[in-house]
RNA sequence: GGGGAUGUGGCGAAACCGGCAGACGCAUCGGACUUAAAAUCCGAAGCCCGCAAGGGCGUGCGGGUUCGACUCCCGCCAUCCCCA
């Protein structure tokens, strides 16, 4: 039995050092020009992605990638450099908005009781942020520089309004954001939906695209997500075509990636909502109409959606295809309206070639147009559209020529008739930026009776929200803040002028804020030159990879425009990138599939059942949800283990970029080892802050021997640890300290002072506050946290002797252990005689010799 | 539908650049300590055959390259995530 009050005790030790760290102030972040900036020291900036401080609070799941980017930090300050490692509220967004609606609650309030909970939260982990510079995005003092940053979008042309279609609930007689919208029908409620055209502000993202696609090549990020938002961009190089229509003065424009099939266009397809449509013939009228209907209601994924039947109705139009003479019958070819064509891509039209098109040739084979082939496929070929390389034929002037050498010849064919023009698009759209809801930022802008609209000037910044009791957007689609009539109305320059009453997106504070983090306190300016030279760009940001394409995509391109306006210096914002893995947890159902909570679930044998009943259910693995009754909160797990086994249990689980399952049955083992070092270091028993051994001055033994061993297991461990943490491999540096622990408590009495305190050190960033504790007793007065990274002895590293394993035919038949400075000849005599009978009788073909790996003889 | 990833013991996983598969931890089993239990300590353990010595099979499946493949190549299958 251990005295209770020397043994290990979370519940006491961890409160206290998280009280000393924050009244030291020891994780701030010092300036240039700050008092205590050492500009000697190279900068670090690891940025985790800010959390939307949900009502349910924080989970385990979001607590695994703050807890690495809390090691790594932690680890540089030991290395010697000044971090900024900053943690802040995404707090604008519709769920704060829709419980108010529910609650009658001000979003304001909910907020700041669901920032104060994170906060608590993460302070109990024990995470080293520099809170002097937390940001909360619905904050005036933040939002204010928001519509700023806005202001620089909109002053260099990027920001414009167009009619776009936005979901419409007829039912709920309001816009809905995407999100909200599952399959054509409302998220809440369930009502059906259709896609309406709103007046929406655009940021012109598509400006960029080129840079974004570019400057890719300039960052450190993980080749998957590069290729998402390559694919995302979607370049793709063509031509733009003009098709004359019968009895229309407007010509129909089409852009398509393979001009060298215009011979085989032998019809057009529209999208239900181009313009054209307005001139169909009285005789298809009734049926076009009645089809735009349909397509409305539908989301772009399921007109898209390829394994669907394809559907159309002819448009009564017809256009002539440039490539042959007026006069020639083949020129006349049918427009029709189908939804698989989408109205904001390209130019909302095609010239459907079936010979070289699935999509065309199943369009064409199901309502009997004509089919003709422009490339030759090989012999043998028994497919219907052929798309790969071929000569062209039935092409006129390109017959023969290969499929890029036709392009180019139609490309140049088709500018020296002024028919198109060679043309690159991208499968990127501009952004809809404005949404008709309460919780978000203003938009800085006015509209005057002249018709213009101006930017608020940056003095009169922030447009504060107007305070509303009732948050619901109004029946005919316009915004909450409509409502503010006192509000709207207001003056510009002496003459009456309206407030822009739409707010920003959810994203719109996440598109900025590495930047404030900088200089977070600037009351004259977003941040200062000086601040984002220094820290500038972010070394590493960690976050799910759920925000691989938006929010990467949408924060690279608002840096690119503050690049251009000359406020930043750097072309990318964030040079490596990380995304840790998904943290799963059990779930448990029954015979029938449904779902048991796991609080009603207990183990029985190998197998779980439900409590009281005691029926069998099946463990499945899912994400963490509230409806499934299995998310862990970490101050449960705080509360029973302690702030340390819960960071080391999360490491230890395995790599930080995999998704793994939660699993309560392995946390005590990371307790275990915590409380196994506490023994190894202090005597519960004996009242005394440490075990003799290992007070300051007490007689150390030699290095030498056992002592020696654990010498070289240490430097094994601290190198181990440097390793993982430079490849994000955590899990293994865990494992590392593990190892080593065996080994110490296994020879007690031959561990040094010295080695427990390089322990304690390489330890500290992991499990801080045991080694606040520890270190503490090991009679240092300075904080663990500020310490030096732990150094050892390269000589330590190698071993006197070296085992070889001996292969036969790549089978493992022995081991040999020959001294490392042994020349080759006598390893391979040792490991001949090693393996001699499975050499008997047979003749040595090769022997494979690989120095400090093994040795394999090839037999016959 | 498109895109991204992942498949290794009963479970989480490790294995550097193609070189001893399963480190470390959980669960399990055996032992010590204890009146007993918990805690702790020591030990066993991939699977199959065998009392054992030993042998065979093993990194989702099928091929290939290589002296040697979890690792590289080709083709499948399964699962998860994201976008819509």
């Amino acid at each position: 039995m251990s005295s209770a009050a020397n043994s290990y005790s979370p519940s006491e030790l961890e409160p206290r050092w998280q009280a000393r760290w924050e009244a030291e102030q020891c994780f701030r972040a010092r300036n240039p020009g700050q008092s205590g900036f050492d500009a000697a020291r190279p900068k670090y900036y690891v940025l985790d992605m800010f959390p939307y401080p949900s009502g349910s609070g924080l989970h385990v799941g979001h607590a695994v990638g703050y807890i690495g980017t809390d090691i790594l930090a932690r680890k540089a300050r030991m290395d010697g450099r000044n971090v900024l490692h900053p943690m802040g509220w995404d707090a604008f967004g519709l769920p704060a908005e829709q419980y108010a609606i529910q609650t009658g609650k001000h979003p304001r309030q909910t907020t700041l009781e669901n920032t104060a909970n994170y906060r608590r939260q993460l302070k109990a982990i024990g995470l080293s942020y520099d809170w002097s510079r937390e940001i909360d995005t619905s904050d005036e003092r933040y939002y204010r520089w928001t519509q700023w940053v806005f202001k620089r979008l909109f002053e260099r042309g990027l920001a414009y309004q167009a009619e776009v279609p936005v979901w419409w609930c007829e039912e709920l007689k309001t816009v809905l954001a995407n999100e909200e919208v599952i399959n054509g029908r409302s998220e809440r409620g369930n009502h059906p939906c259709v896609r309406r055209p709103l007046k929406q502000w655009m940021l012109k993202i598509t400006a960029y695209a080129e840079r974004l696609l570019a400057d890719l090549d300039l960052i450190d990020w993980p080749e998957s997500i590069k290729i998402q938002q390559r694919e995302w961009i979607g370049r793709s190089e063509g031509a733009e075509i003009r098709f004359e229509v019968e009895g229309v003065a407007d010509a129909l424009t089409v852009f398509t990636t393979r001009p060298d099939t215009i011979f085989g266009a032998t019809f057009m397809v529209v999208a239900p909502e181009h313009a054209i449509l307005r001139h169909c013939p009285a005789a298809t009228r009734a049926s076009v109409e009645a089809y735009q209907r349909a397509a409305a209601a539908k989301s772009e994924q399921e007109r898209g959606d390829a394994s669907k039947e394809k559907s159309g109705v002819a448009s009564g139009l017809y256009a002539r295809n440039p490539a042959f003479a007026p006069s020639d019958p083949r020129a006349r070819i049918p427009i029709w309206v189908a939804d698989y064509v989408l109205a904001g891509y390209g130019t909302g039209a095609i010239m459907a070639v079936p010979g070289q098109d699935e999509r065309d040739w199943a369009f064409a084979e199901k309502f009997g147009l004509r089919i003709v082939r422009t490339v030759q496929p090989p012999a043998g070929f028994d497919g219907k559209a052929y798309v790969g390389e071929g000569p062209a034929l039935n092409s006129g002037f390109l017959d023969g020529l290969g499929v890029e050498a036709a392009k180019q010849r139609a490309i140049a064919w088709l500018e020296e008739s002024k028919l198109g023009k060679a043309r690159v698009t991208y499968k990127l759209r501009d952004w809809l930026f404005s949404r008709q809801r309460y919780w978000g930022e203003p938009f800085p802008l006015l509209h005057l009776e002249d018709g213009r609209t101006v930017a608020v000037p940056d003095d009169a910044l922030p447009v504060r929200l107007p305070p509303m009791e009732d948050f619901k957007p109004s029946s005919d689609g316009s915004a909450p803040l409509a409502r503010a009539k006192d509000w709207v109305a207001t003056t510009h320059e002496g003459k009456r002028a309206r407030r822009d009453t739409d707010t920003m997106p959810g994203w719109a504070g996440s598109c900025w804020y590495w930047l404030r983090f900088m200089d977070p306190s600037n009351d004259a300016a977003a941040w200062s030159r000086e601040a984002e030279g220094y820290w500038g760009p972010v070394d590493l940001y960690v976050g799910g990879a759920a925000h691989a394409v938006m929010h990467l995509l949408y924060a690279r391109f608002w840096h690119k425009v503050l690049y251009d306006a000359g406020l930043v210096s750097t072309k990318e914002p964030f040079h490596k990138l990380f995304n840790q893995g998904l943290i799963t947890a059990f779930a448990y159902e029954d015979a029938s599939g449904r779902l048991v909570r796991n609080a009603d679930v207990e183990a029985k044998g190998d197998g779980f059942v439900k409590k009281g009943s005691g029926e069998p259910v099946a463990q499945i693995v899912t994400k963490m949800a509230k409806q499934l009754g299995n998310v862990v909160n970490p101050d449960d797990i705080i509360a029973e283990y302690g702030a340390d086994t819960l960071r080391l249990y999360e490491t230890f689980m395995g790599p930080l970029a995999d998704s793994k399952p939660w699993n309560p049955r392995d946390i005590p083992g990371c307790r275990r080892f915590l409380d196994r070092l506490w023994r190894l270091a202090v005597d519960a028993d004996s009242g005394e802050p440490l075990r003799a051994q290992f007070r300051a001055g007490a007689a150390q033994p030699a290095l030498d021997g056992a002592t020696l061993r654990l010498e070289r297991e240490l430097a094994r461990t601290i190198l181990k640890v440097e390793q993982a943490c430079a490849n994000f491999a955590l899990n293994t540096a865990v494992s590392a300290f593990m190892s080593f622990l065996n080994e110490a408590v296994k020879d007690a009495a031959a561990l040094r002072r010295d080695q427990l305190e390089r322990f304690v050190l390489a330890l500290a960033p992991f499990a801080p506050h045991v080694a606040e504790e520890l270190w503490s007793r090991l009679g240092h007065a300075e904080l663990v946290a500020l310490a030096a990274w732990p150094q050892y002895d390269r000589a330590h590293l190698v071993d006197d002797e070296v085992e070889y394993p001996i292969q036969v035919n790549g089978k493992l038949r022995g081991k040999v252990v020959v001294a490392r400075t042994a020349p080759g000849e006598e390893g391979e005599r040792a490991a001949r005689a090693v393996v001699a009978e499975h050499l008997a009788g047979k003749t040595v073909v090769k022997v494979v010799v690989v120095p400090g790996k093994l040795v394999n003889f090839v037999v016959k």
